[in-house]
DNA sequence: GTCTATACAGCGATAGAC
DNA sequence: GTCTATCGCTGTATAGAC
């Protein structure tokens, strides 16, 4: 039993899905393989099966990963205590580190391949937008309480507006390769809660 | 030389830009190929590469009809000539009835799969956007002007974040199956400019 | 846990007949 | 303009040795 403090050489599996998260963020779902991630990590892809015996399995680890350690650390952002404008830009600030390496946000990007995913991959996606809504609805609802915001319509109507916002201003910012486009739109629709 | 009124069977071309672009919208570039399109019209994939040689030039020729087409239909939401407010609600609504088609824009799809594409097509993409945001730029200055608008940036800005955001929009509410959402937080895009 | 080897389907693309 | 036939390559996945 290995134990994990910080740093050191991950296990063969974390490896995998650090490069296999890393395409599909870059290239999408269908345009990522076995060969890519097995020959980036001088492995064969008999042995990628070995640890994810198929794509989907694959799939699903990345999503359950990814959602895991997105809400670890958007948890870090509410343990900063700061108004609901802040929390929000804390929010968008995460995704601009993603764009920074040039990347989609990883459920943004399975979002656009939806249709081709297997099931259990959709049902995943759909979890972390869920929960995506969830904590943006809390933040606003506290924001509403104490004064801070002032909505013009339900706290989860705005939550689920900024986050789908949120996403198509990453996939276009990333397409022009400006991180500050995302920066500016993004302070946009913390701005418009306000005003 | 054919006369092309109204109806009537449409050409090999266009049928296989209709078959393409629908792929494209429902599946992405990557998740399609000229056997799904040659098997829907009864042809045979040679017969594809007769009329387009390539899936780089298919994929250019769909951007660029695309194109055309959608800024003829703006074209015609500018002369109902209504107020601002309305001109951008009348352009989130053509990408509603993408949606209830189940499709995603076609340069949204594509900005998901922008690193994969060749560089004609990404140029293609880009001036897709450059188009929407000179657009709505342009609409949000007549607003500003007539008093109808109040914008906190350049108008420029503006446009590009609810370009952006639309995408998203349309991206996270085509995985949701659900239209009344992306109508529902486009209809706060457009509330918030006349705040 | 990783390898070699392989199966089998699908891909984009081309040659040449009709 | 469309066909048959085929090429070379890549895709996911598996069997069995080490």
């Amino acid at each position: 039993m290995t134990i994990w403090t910080t740093s050191a050489a991950a296990d063969t599996a974390s490896r995998i899905l650090d490069v296999a998260e890393r395409l599909v963020q870059l290239r999408g779902y269908n345009a990522f393989s076995y060969a890519d991630v097995a020959a980036e990590l001088g492995l064969t892809k008999a042995a990628l099966h070995y640890h994810f015996a198929s794509k989907a399995a694959l799939g699903i680890a990345l999503i359950n990963r990814h959602t895991s350690r997105f809400f670890a650390t958007l948890a870090d952002v509410d343990s900063l205590g700061p108004t609901a404008a802040a929390r929000v830009t804390g929010y968008t600030e995460l995704y601009a580190r993603v764009l920074r390496q040039h990347r989609m946000c990883l459920c943004g990007m399975l979002a656009a391949d939806y249709l081709t995913l297997p099931e259990p991959m959709r049902a995943a996606v759909i979890a972390f937008f869920n929960r995506n809504e969830a904590w943006m609805t809390s933040v606003l609802e506290k924001g509403v309480e104490d004064g801070s915001l002032r909505l013009n319509e339900t706290a989860a109507d705005a939550a689920s507006a900024l986050v789908g916002a949120v996403e198509g201003l990453m996939l276009v910012a990333r397409a022009y390769d400006d991180v500050e486009r995302f920066e500016r739109s993004a302070a946009q629709l913390v701005a418009a809660l306000t005003k």
